[in-house]
Formats: C-alpha cells, sequence, structure tokens
RNA sequence: GGCCUCUUAGUCUAAGGGUUAGGACGAUAGCCUCUCAUGCUAUAAAUACGGGUUCGAAUCCCGUAGAGGUCACCA
C-alpha cells in the first residue's frame, strides 16, 4: 500500500505542542512504511489565519526535525498545498453535492440559529439545526449538507474498531460558508481525497465530525482512507491541553531549553510503549519500533517532570562543546546580549557586575518577592485589572517598547490607576527586582515569550 | 443534556485468560561524596465499582460510576 499521511495544521496562533504530537505520529508513520509525510495548510477561516503563523509553525517543526515530503514551503505533486488556494476544488465538489441532492442552501440568520440552540439547550433537547431550509430549494446562503434520516453510519477506527453512529444524531453541517470558503469538513475531506492521503491520523476531537466526513466520501463515491484517532494530550485535570491551564506553545519549550530529541522522545513515550519497554529512544527507534497497535487510548497528562528528566538525560550525552553551543544559542546568543548591553552598561563599572544586575534576562524562572508591597499591589479585586492589561500586553501588534509605552499610558488612564506604583509592581513581576533598566525598553528586550513566561508564573502565584 | 470515546500506583505505561500485576518519572530512605547534583541500592504506591462467562479474569460480556471529546458561517 502506498502509504501517504499529512498533518493539516491551522495557522491561528503560536506552534502548538499538539502539532508536534500529531506532527511526530504521521512523520513517523510515514517513514516507517516508505510512504509520504504532507504538510498542509487549513486556512478557511480568513479572520482567524495569518501568515506569520504559518511560517512560525513551519519553523517550530523543522526545529523538531521533522521535514515533510510536500507542503506549501516546498511544493509537490499535489500542489497547492495551503487550502485559501484551492477554492475552485471545494467549490466545484460543493455543485457536485447540490446536483446530486445531498446538499442544500440555507438563508437562516445567524439570529434564529442562535435563538435555536438557545431554546434547545434551555428544554435539554439535543442540539442542532432544525433543518427548515431543507426543502425551501434557496439558490444561495451557506451550503449544508443533507444528512439522510435514519440510516446508520458505520465506520472503522485502527485504534477503536468499528463506530456506528444513528444519522439523525448528525448534524446538518454547514460545508460552504457565505464567504464562499468551505468548511473544515468540506475542505479536509477533498484535500485528502485528491491529495491521495491513505491513513488519516488527528487527535481525538475529530471522532466525533467523522461520521460527517464519511457520508461525504459517500455521497462522493470517493474511497475512505484509513483513520486513526490519537488520544488527546491532558492538562493535570486531565482536560483537553490548553494554554490557559499549561505553556503549549513549542516557542515556550524551546526557550525554556527543552532539546528537541528529549521532546520528541516524550511525545513518542506518551501514550505509546516500545515492545522491549525502552523508554529512552531516538527518532530514527521510533520509527523502526512504531506499531499503532500498541498506542493506549487513555488521553495521557502531560507529565513536565519527565520531560524534565528526559531533557537532562540527553544534556548529560553532549559533549561540553555541544553544551557550549547549546548555552550560547539559548542565552548568550550575540543578538541577544546586544540588546541587553544597552541597558546594562550604564549602569556597571567592571564586567564583574553584569550578572548581578542581568540576571533576570537569563533566567525565567526566578523568585518573585511574593511580600514585597509592590507585588501585594495586585490584590484579589484588582486583579482581573491586572490581567486585562497582561492580556493586551501580550497581544500587541508589535512589542516595541514605544508601543508597550503608549499601551500602559492608555490603561493607566483608563483605570485611573496610579503611574509610578503600577510601574513598580509590572517591574517587580517581570524582573523580580525593584530596580532595573528602564521598564519599556527592558520588555521590548526581554521580548513577547519570555514576558509571557514571566506573566503566567506571576498569575500563577497569585492564584494560589 | 444528546451522541461518541476512554478507565492498571500521584503521573506515563507493561502484562497475546494462568506472573508474588512488571518498568519509568516523581516521592521517601540509604550508599558514594568537601557541598550540591549525578550515579547506585532499597521502600511505599495500582487493575474504578457490581454482576456474569470460565477450573481460572486486569484481560471476554453486561450494568453502574467517573473522566474526556463533541454538539459554530473555528479548525
Amino acid at each position: 500500500m502506498n502509504v501517504r499521511v499529512r498533518i493539516a495544521p491551522s495557522p491561528t496562533g503560536d506552534p502548538h505542542i499538539g502539532t508536534a504530537y500529531m506532527a511526530l505520529f504521521n512523520y513517523a508513520f510515514a517513514k516507517k512504511y516508505n510512504g509520504k509525510f504532507i504538510l498542509r495548510i487549513e486556512n478557511t477561516d480568513l479572520k482567524r489565519s495569518s501568515l506569520a503563523s504559518e511560517y512560525s509553525i513551519l519553523e517550530y517543526l523543522k526545529w523538531l526535525g521533522l521535514s515533510w515530503d510536500e507542503g506549501p514551503d516546498i511544493g509537490g505533486k499535489f500542489a497547492p498545498y495551503r487550502q485559501s488556494d484551492r477554492l475552485q476544488l471545494y467549490q466545484s465538489t460543493a455543485l457536485q453535492l447540490i446536483k446530486a441532492g445531498h446538499a442544500y442552501y440555507c438563508t437562516c440568520s445567524e439570529d434564529r440559529l442562535s435563538q435555536l440552540r438557545t431554546f434547545q439547550m434551555e428544554q435539554k433537547l439535543p442540539t442542532g439545526y432544525d433543518q427548515y431550509c431543507r426543502d425551501r430549494q434557496h439558490k444561495d446562503g451557506v451550503l449544508r449538507m443533507k444528512i439522510p434520516p435514519r440510516n446508520l453510519t458505520q465506520f472503522s477506527d485502527l485504534l477503536r474498531g468499528t463506530i456506528s453512529i444513528n444519522n439523525n444524531d448528525i448534524d446538518d453541517q454547514i460545508i460552504l460558508k457565505s464567504d464562499g470558503f468551505p468548511t473544515y469538513h468540506l475542505a479536509s475531506i477533498v484535500d485528502d481525497h485528491f491529495m491521495n492521503i491513505s491513513h488519516v491520523i488527528r487527535g481525538e476531537e475529530w471522532l466525533s465530525s467523522t461520521p460527517k466526513h464519511v457520508l461525504l466520501y459517500k455521497f462522493l463515491n470517493w474511497p475512505l482512507p484509513a483513520f486513526i484517532h490519537l488520544p488527546l494530550l491532558r492538562n493535570s485535570d486531565k482536560s483537553k491541553i490548553s494554554k490557559r491551564k499549561y505553556p503549549v506553545s513549542l516557542k515556550y519549550f524551546k526557550m525554556i531549553g527543552f532539546l528537541p530529541e528529549a521532546l520528541l522522545n516524550f511525545l513518542g513515550l506518551i501514550s505509546f510503549s516500545f515492545k522491549d519497554g525502552r523508554e529512552v529512544f531516538t527518532l530514527h527507534d521510533f520509527i523502526e519500533n512504531l506499531d499503532i497497535k500498541r498506542i493506549s487510548l487513555g488521553g495521557p497528562v502531560f507529565d513536565f517532570q519527565k520531560l524534565n528528566w528526559l531533557n537532562s538525560h540527553y544534556l548529560k550525552k553532549k559533549e561540553n562543546t555541544e553544551v557550549v553551543k547549546y548555552l550560547q544559542e539559548q542565552l548568550f546568543s550575540s543578538n541577544y546580549l546586544s540588546q541587553i548591553v544597552p541597558l546594562i552598561k550604564e549602569r556597571i563599572n567592571t564586567s564583574d557586575q553584569f550578572l548581578e544586575l542581568s540576571s533576570f534576562f537569563f533566567q525565567n524562572f526566578f523568585q518573585i518577592p511574593i511580600n514585597d508591597e509592590s507585588f501585594k499591589a495586585i490584590n484579589k479585586p484588582l486583579l482581573p485589572i491586572y490581567e486585562s492589561f497582561f492580556n493586551e500586553l501580550i497581544s500587541l501588534d508589535s512589542f516595541s517598547h514605544s508601543s508597550i509605552e503608549s499601551l500602559t499610558t492608555i490603561f493607566i488612564e483608563q483605570h485611573n490607576l496610579n503611574r509610578k506604583p503600577f510601574f513598580m509592581t509590572l517591574r517587580i513581576i517581570f524582573t523580580g527586582k525593584k530596580e532595573s533598566p528602564p521598564l519599556f525598553q527592558t520588555l521590548e528586550v526581554l521580548g513577547r515569550e519570555r514576558c509571557y513566561i514571566r506573566l503566567k508564573n506571576a498569575i500563577d502565584i497569585l492564584k494560589d
């Protein structure tokens, strides 16, 4: 069999640890069976997608060493690999569905739909579209799939066996939006079909919409790929891993100093086990030993302690010169140092004093003096105000000292805050100290990612 | 709430019906050592519950409970 697998990240934010996890299994599966690993960008949500996000997803997958055989940057036989460049394909497929009577236009307003949903929730009825437009022969609007009533839809998940669901429990899902863009359901099956995808290996979150996809394949008379739904990475409370509870950005993992080989080893270890019980392995070992049947189905909690242990293991094994290089890249890059130096050189007499004044630039997990008044200023009633400031700060378009300053100034006026103590509180959070170089320039040099880590720590402490 | 999926120590997992239920992280203790870390050794710690099937069940079946996912003009 000609194995072709893909990951299909949506470029709507930072590169996600879950994407790396899915990428690893897809990549290894492809390599194991001499197949192809394809990267496809699912940017059918115009509002949320960005090219910057796409670039950083590619960058961080490369950092991990998971390279693809076909993708938006390198092209391939089935190009293009960006969904926004494939609109005609979705539209012609949609037309085909309409002609065959498997889809219909719907003109229901958002108002009507949300009222319907509210009503259904209140009455504890199953939520879903009431098929109001199903037989009204509209010629425009959004396009919905017409689910055949009363049948049973079945498919096989390679890990879970046969899954069957009553069609009455499947919603008449929208497949073409009013802007002419497809939703995920249409776009992914069209692409998977035309890109000859043999195995769809994706997260368990998709399991419950797979019947819709299966139905679409049937409507179009297309052969079904094999489905493999991997268990989801979890927060320590077992919910799906999320940035509210855990750092999930690959940027974070790299910045903290996790090594790609440790991260891959960890992601491979969690939810999968070698037959011989090995827990430390290379990507190459993983490919060789991958056996889809040995994946556990319980959702694994992301265990930082184990990841730390693995990382220390790989660090110890490195040659000293490699560790020197690692530290230079992680901490003492000339790029970073040259940003720090102008802030510190004014304040020191000799090099000897450098580290004392600049240590916070290099440590993400310094001790915050929690008993200091300036930190205590963030009390319970004020916490939401600080949090909204932090959110605005982190999502700033340009993370420059001038835009940070103007944001802060506006914020202080809006909330009628005292300028000086507010600055001191921020200083404590970001540097752990009451003396530092000018705040806004310091934040700019630290950069968005380091600031985010510090904020998260501070908030965690405050919420304890 | 409907539907779907899942369930072995705190966490990740092993055990093709027959094991004193194994390993790893973490925890605790000891050894090594100028300290700390590493390393080594040891200890505690689990089959969600209830029924069946069977000579025999973590493993197969049913029920219950719990957890998760999903129910958008997001993916």
